[in-house]
RNA sequence: GUGCCUGUAGCUCAGCGGAUUAGAGCGCUUGCCUACGGAGCAAGAUGUCGGGGGUUCGAAUCCCUCCAGGCACGCCA
């Protein structure tokens, strides 16, 4: 598919050579790019570049003049009509009538891979996400996680990687004993036995829930079992419901990693002594540059840690690898993890992560640095924290003490699409309020019918034409007017709107654009008429054509979000 | 205290250097239900773009500063 921008770039820059060549410009080095966009007045044109505005300065002329310049060298090309200057210096670029035309025909020849790019084509690419250890159920927060992972995975998809979804947890550590001991007590209290929880242990209804389960299964029989078998079944018990709830929302995993094959492997205590061998790492009680206070503060018997000397690569301090007790912290099992995904051969890594783990990724980073890996192709999309409101109020969540919402609670509320649809219609930057009573009171009224709507309206109109026998045979494109015209040069805008959210880590800008397009869309569909009987034959069968590109690329977007793509409503 | 994120219409949010009218959804006002499913269409009201300085031909957008909120500053994960 043809990316625009990036074409049309090229064009201005072979122009403003050939007039410097004609002596039409004066020397001067070009910049590295070209702003080419969207033009924001359709009826000057319909793709816009300021170029001459900043290059009037290097040129020693008036913007109009370079814009002038420019334009009559451009060279020729298929999709171009015109270009055009106007005020204060903008070069205006109309494409061609009959190539947009052809694009229709295009868009329904290419079906479920419309607008396919091939920046990928050839490599690999993982995301990771959700990521969440199996204490619990998937609450809202991991749901934002996950949304935002899996529709870059399908946006990476859409360029031409071929993407692989993985989840990273740990099944080894304290929370998970503490998980482990709290499901006994609750068997316990399920066989009508006298049991409390730990002194942290996890409060939920569901590990009640869990418990009941396994005396269903197995009666008495795990009376004295120790708590490492509870652990298990705990853990069976939440990766089941954590995959059931993902599936729900139309997320998927290729993979499940366990941090304790790093262990098992050797490649934790391998990734440590790489380090040392590359002279990164030193042994001492505090680290390097330390203030007598922190020294201070340290107990008379206190051993040394290991350290990783981060401030090598710019990070602010040095951050310990294996803690005094001879037990890694989790920042070495993570760098080990990142060089595992590498190993892998991997060109193209996401990885998502609430705000509170920018550090964490940071050190990752400067980690596969110090090993002589090249950290470019790890990207890290950070997401700002969910907040719940609920009656007015602020609602705190730990899955410990058994306060959350969870994801489930949430699609039964208001359904899958809309819980996908309002999480993506958000910068990951921004903080996402969410107000579950609103949500729930305006489920029905929400945008994501509307774009739904525009793909039930084509489909409406394919089935009504089936019964009256009406096809898109020889349809004769260029009967098409303005307005059905303006919604192809949208559509047309779809593959930039897919490398822009690849490039910025910005899935939310598919859910606007898709937003965009529906809002063109519709006033189209209310004017466009094809199956009324003053539409003459030739008009229906341009009008059913175009519908029916309009109808591969709405179900392109919602595809791509992860929504379901309804025939009817 | 330091670093990162955020502050735009009543509410939830786009826009983050370019076209002197700043956008969308929801909500609100007024029309349109004998036309392909009205979960729609048409018209309308609503903004010191957190405050104040600066840079620029041009600033919601870049820089400085102040104010407000979130997150992080562990030998926790």
């Amino acid at each position: 598919m043809h990316l625009l921008p990036p074409q049309l770039a090229s064009l201005i820059r072979a122009a403003v050579i050939a007039a410097q060549a004609a002596g039409d410009l004066p020397p001067f080095d070009l910049p590295a790019a070209i702003p080419v966009q969207p033009s924001s007045k359709p009826e000057l044109g319909d793709y816009a570049s300021p170029v001459a505005l900043q290059l009037a300065r290097l040129a020693r002329r008036r913007p109009l003049e370079v814009a002038a310049s420019i334009a009559r060298h451009m060279p020729s090309a298929p999709f171009v009509a015109a270009a055009e200057v106007a005020p204060p210096g903008f070069l205006n670029i109309r494409l061609d009538e009959s190539w947009l035309l052809a694009q229709i025909d295009a868009i329904i020849a290419a079906g479920d891979d419309a607008f396919a790019l091939d920046i990928g084509r050839g490599k690999r690419a993982q995301v990771e996400c959700v990521s969440a250890n199996p204490t619990g159920p998937l609450t809202v927060g991991h749901t934002r996680n996950g949304v935002i992972g899996s529709t870059m995975a399908n946006i990476l998809a859409a360029l031409g990687y071929a993407v692989e979804m993985e989840y990273y947890f740990n099944n080894a550590g304290r929370q998970m004993r503490i998980l482990g001991q709290s499901l006994r007590a609750r068997y316990w209290q399920a066989l009508g036995l006298p049991a409390e929880l730990p002194a942290e242990g996890y409060q939920g209804e569901y590990l009640v829930n869990v418990a009941r389960q396994l005396v269903e299964a197995h009666g008495a029989a795990l009376r004295d079992e120790p708590w490492e078998r509870f652990k298990l079944e705990a853990e069976r018990a939440m990766f089941a419901w954590i995959e059931r709830s993902l599936a729900l929302i139309n997320i998927r995993f290729d993979t499940f990693f366990n941090e304790n094959s790093l262990y098992e492997d050797g490649s934790v205590w391998r990734t440590l002594e790489a380090l040392e061998a590359r002279g990164h790492v030193y042994r001492a009680l505090v680290r390097e540059g330390a203030g007598e206070e922190e020294r201070a503060k340290l107990p008379p018997d206190a051993k040394e840690a290991i350290w990783f000397r981060a401030t090598t690569f710019g990070d602010e301090e040095d951050r310990v690898l294996v803690k005094s007790t001879g037990e890694p912290t989790y920042v070495l099992p993570d760098i080990a993890y990142h060089v595992n995904k590498l190993e892998r051969g991997f060109d193209y890594l996401i990885n998502v992560l609430g705000a509170d783990h920018i550090v964490e990724a940071q050190t990752v980073a400067r980690g596969l640095s110090a090993l002589g890996y090249d950290p470019e192709p790890v990207h890290v999309v950070i997401y700002q924290f969910v907040t719940l409101i609920e009656g007015g109020e602020q609602r705190k969540m730990s899955t410990r003490r058994g306060e959350f919402v969870t994801q489930d609670d949430l699609v039964a509320d208001v359904g899958a699409d809309v819980v996908r649809y309002f999480i993506l219609a958000r910068s990951p930057n921004s903080h996402l309020e969410f107000d579950l009573d609103l949500a729930r009171k305006h489920a029905n009224e929400n945008p994501v019918y509307y774009i739904q709507n525009a793909h039930v309206r084509c489909a409406g109109i394919f089935r009504q034409a089936a019964e009256r026998g009406l096809t898109d045979d020889g349809a004769d494109l260029t009967l098409l007017g303005e307005r059905e015209r303006a919604f192809v040069r949208k559509m047309l805008e779809m593959p930039e709107v897919l490398v822009q959210c690849y490039e910025e880590l910005a899935p939310h800008k598919l859910a606007f654009y898709a937003l965009d397009l529906a809002r063109l869309f519709h006033p189209m569909y209310d004017e466009v008429r094809v199956l009324h009987g003053d539409v003459p034959a030739d008009l229906a069968r341009a009008r059913l054509r175009l519908y029916g590109a309009a109808r591969v690329v709405f179900k392109r977007l919602l595809t791509l979000l992860g929504m379901s793509a309804p025939e009817v409503m």
